[in-house]
DNA sequence: TTCAGGACGAGAGCACTGCTCTTTATTGGG
DNA sequence: CCCAATAAAGAGCAGTGCTCTCGTCCTGAA
């Protein structure tokens, strides 16, 4: 191993460590308390030094976006890939399960993901394949679902306005092997709403009064959104 | 008119004028900049000043969140009254259009509401009621359906778990005059989920490389969310 | 009408934040 | 082996939320 990458490994593992307990503090304060004077104390460092690995504050909580938007993927994936691939449903409802699944067990990461965006703060680039990995799983599950014909078919008339704007997502389903109609693009599109809203809802404390089961209306939830898409 | 009201009306005048200063501080900068002492600035005031009316940040925040359900509210059964008593489709419509009508005109404030919970922040009983109010107005409309007998039903086998769970609600519609089955209930439930999850994907740039036409697609969106639910 | 007590604004100050700049130490690679 | 690149430290700036004190002013009761 040249030199070059003795010195790149070291700091790769820096900065692995500054995420981890950015990480660790943001499980316990939130995002908006992240502080990164805190996180330099907490490895013995002085708050300067920190700025040799993220030049800002908001490039540490990017780092953190694109890592949680990978952990949620990672785990969807997983799960979806358990299920007999021929059980469309099952993939289905693993998928939902799965989001909320690591949602609940690392909710600040949840909330600095699909929380309020910080204002001034535009997505950079990386963080779109990232973030692009639990939609490529659904449809992907639509998509051979689809492919098999066992994808239930409710047509309903969609606006001229919505149709044409669904041409770019029609190539990514047939680049998955599938045709889809547009109907099935805008149930599948209100379908990851749904499973957004319902997280968040949950999430948020915006059930409280309302259901107090949240694993058991969730899984009833999302079972009828299967049904909507066709499943 | 005594004198102690005089002071107090001064001393509302000036509560409802730091809160318009923050509004329009929030309107620029988001919740996360929220400054106290730019609040006082503005206002030719010393920070300190502000601490008589507002004993913390977090105090000015929750009258901001009190505000902004009011006025979702207040714009909410605007919108539904003025549609004709017996289109309770129309009425539906009217009710999610005025949300994310609002939501759009003052997207840091829906933020604000529907966003990442501040960490250690319990909301205070008062922002209940406030909070309530769009709920009541989609129940009513469903209640009226279901009076008149208009309502599609299309019962599903409910969990015994889900359905112990909503008892409470139960009896918030039959106090509006309706009895509904609980099935009607989750439907109304996702329902609103969906609402919030639709406006929120648009607001907090979720829908990026997926919708563009978002008026078209919450339409027909919603369209078909009240077609769910019966109506 | 007087006057005590409460409300109010100002200002200083504390502990904290993100971030920059300069100086010093270290250490890896030619 | 030495030098330049890299890292770390420390001081400092401007900002934050919040507290405390100190005069001032005004109101409501005596």
């Amino acid at each position: 191993m040249n030199a070059a990458s003795v010195r790149s490994r070291v700091r790769a593992e820096l900065v692995d460590e500054i995420k981890e307990a950015a990480r660790r503090q943001l499980a316990v304060e939130g995002a908006a308390a992240l502080s990164l004077r805190a996180v330099a104390r907490e490895m013995g460092m002085v708050s300067s030094a920190v700025y040799r690995y993220f030049p800002s504050r908001d490039d540490l909580l990017t780092a953190l976006i694109v890592d949680a938007y990978n952990a949620m993927g990672e785990r969807v994936e997983e799960a979806e890939s358990a299920v007999r691939g021929s059980d469309y449903r099952g993939r289905w409802m693993a998928v939902c399960h799965a989001v909320r699944d690591w949602a609940r067990s690392t909710p600040h990461e949840y909330g600095l993901v699909f929380g309020t965006p910080v204002p001034k703060y535009a997505a950079p680039a990386d963080t779109i394949p990232p973030a692009m990995r639990v939609t490529v799983v659904l449809v992907q599950i639509v998509a051979d679902a689809v492919r098999a014909g066992v994808l239930v078919l409710d047509r309903e008339p969609i606006p001229k306005a919505v149709r044409a704007d669904l041409a770019p997502i029609r190539t990514f389903f047939s680049e998955r092997g599938a045709t889809v109609d547009d109907d099935l693009i805008v149930r599948s599109i209100m379908a990851w709403t749904h499973i957004y809203g319902a997280i968040s809802f949950e999430l948020f404390g915006h059930r409280v009064g309302t259901v107090t089961e949240h694993d058991g209306f969730f899984d009833h939830e999302m079972r009828r959104m299967a049904a909507f898409v066709g499943l």
